[in-house]
DNA sequence: ATCACCTTATAACATATTGTTATTGAGTTA
DNA sequence: TAACTCAATAACAATATGTTATAAGGTGAT
């Protein structure tokens, strides 16, 4: 005997305690869902395990000895943590369960995650969230050394230690106020900024070179009368109508309303959003579990 | 399935927790004392038990998930109760664990049980016994009721309720002082007690009977002098000349000295005691073991 | 590149465990 | 006595668990 478990098995845990709760075995297969022979043998072979009788047989019915009593108590310990092995278990397969850390920049927490995060925690009630911005750069780090367990990120991405997903697109837009007079136009096209004043944001990030070279190729000046950070600040200037903000329209949305206009500009500058996790190890289930639900809200709610 | 644990098994736990400590397969077998595929096949097995992956495959190595250190802590847990049943029933099985009712006469505890009790408590450290005595009555009822696991009772015993095994006999001796004129006699005959002062004990008693009917045979009239209930009290007045007690050998035995002397009864009178256990249900291993005790001690020693 | 040496996984098979049904024997009850 | 209940056992089927042999992939040293 390498163990003193080696003939120890659950299933007579099992009809040994059944056996005790029920005071028959008749009783105890019952209860067990097995026939009664097989609870005599399950009950044998414990006895056999321990070394001695836990029953005395007497009137043909069965009598638990003390030293059965005195087993009963730690069998019965045993069994409850085996049963929450299982529920534990089944938890985490229903992503049940855990603490999901994600990253994402600020305008895409309050815009498209807001509704899915809600979402998702209304579908699985016992999940803890955490949202955290942070710059592109250190997102990307954080995820790739798995500090979080996913992120959103602007693409291109070719972070060597990111699975990247594709998970979200939309156009730039240019957010202005109703009194501007480019507001009633159905699209805006490049060459409608020359000399307007422009809000502009992302300094040295991707979707501003993106918007640079367009006006580059199109050789018009930029008049930038503002730059900024946040999707939330280039709209609430635009809205004052101190210039036309060029942004992406996805996360300019949730500030569309009565005092601002988004208007598509051309040709159509498309920003791309990724989904981000550790190539180092797989998604964990809960992980999984949230990208599925994001693929679902995007492209069904698209 | 009717219960959780339906395909789980110990086993597969212990498979589990060697490959999360030892950090491979390879190592966890040899932890466990069996080969590879079959640490292999019960990891698989846990693994379809709880529906997802616990380890993934990379290199040709096994990585534990997130989700399996989450269900290593409730596995170790669990494996652990497991293991203390098996050492419960252990100790249980070397009878070294529990205690011992023991009912006996304070002369029988003081004498020959005296020994015997330490050795045994020697012998099983952990057991503990208490000793008690009672009136040759309530000691019956006590034993038969189980209110005590055991005693030791005069024969003739024919209670219902018991179990009888004789454990020891003794003959009858007279003890007197040295100084007292039949004490160099190295026996002493019914007819010597004539018109001697007697230190009789156990009014009522069988052996008390047995003695009187020996005198009345013989036509001899007692001169009863003293009656007392303990051999203790009888051998003291002995001691002190006031008369000869007549008393059980292997009760006065631990009172002989250079101040008192026994001298066998002729004709003999045997005392026989017994080990009594209640017929209701059989003894439990604890008792079995000091049963088995004592038949060694009494008939080795004697 | 090739070789030796790791790792884990799988196939094929032997044995043990765990379930089944059918039956027996013992005890209780009408 | 007949009808019932309970526990144990035999005989068998299915499953679990072990084995050996082998495959497939990674690492590291020629």
């Amino acid at each position: 005997m390498k163990s003193p478990l080696n003939t120890l098995s659950l299933k007579s845990l099992e009809a040994f305690r059944a056996i005790i709760e029920t005071d028959s075995a008749t009783a105890a297969a019952k209860s067990l869902g097995i026939t009664q022979p097989g609870v005599s043998r399950l009950l044998a072979s414990f006895e056999e395990h321990v070394g001695f009788a836990l029953f005395y047989r007497e009137k043909g019915r069965l009598f638990p000895t003390e030293e059965a009593l005195a087993l009963y108590k730690e069998v019965e310990l045993t069994l409850q943590g085996a049963e929450r092995i299982a529920l534990l278990a089944k938890n985490i397969f229903n992503s049940d369960l855990g603490w999901l850390k994600i990253v994402a920049p600020n305008s895409f927490i309050a815009g498209p995650l807001a509704d899915v995060v809600t979402d998702f925690l209304r579908l699985h009630p016992k999940v803890k969230i955490s949202l955290d911005t942070h710059t592109p750069a250190a997102a990307r780090e954080l995820v790739a050394h798995r500090s979080v367990d996913c992120g959103f990120i602007q693409l291109p991405e070719n972070h060597p230690g990111l699975l990247v997903e594709p998970v979200l697109s939309g156009i730039t837009v240019c957010a202005l106020s109703p009194q501007h007079p480019l507001a009633s136009q159905d699209q805006i096209s490049i060459h409608d900024l020359r000399n307007e004043p422009l809000i502009l944001l992302g300094k040295g990030r991707y979707s501003r070179t993106q918007i640079n070279s367009l006006f580059g190729q199109a050789n018009i000046s930029m008049q930038i009368k503002l730059e900024t950070h946040t999707v939330a600040i280039a709209c609430s200037f635009a809205k004052r109508n101190l210039g036309i903000a060029i942004v992406n329209e996805m996360l300019a949305g949730q500030y569309a309303a009565d005092d601002l206009v988004l208007i598509p500009l051309v040709p159509a500058l498309t920003y791309e959003y990724g989904f981000i996790t550790s190539s180092h190890a797989p998604m964990n289930r809960l992980t999984t579990a949230f990208f599925k639900h994001c693929l679902q809200s995007f492209t069904g709610a698209q």
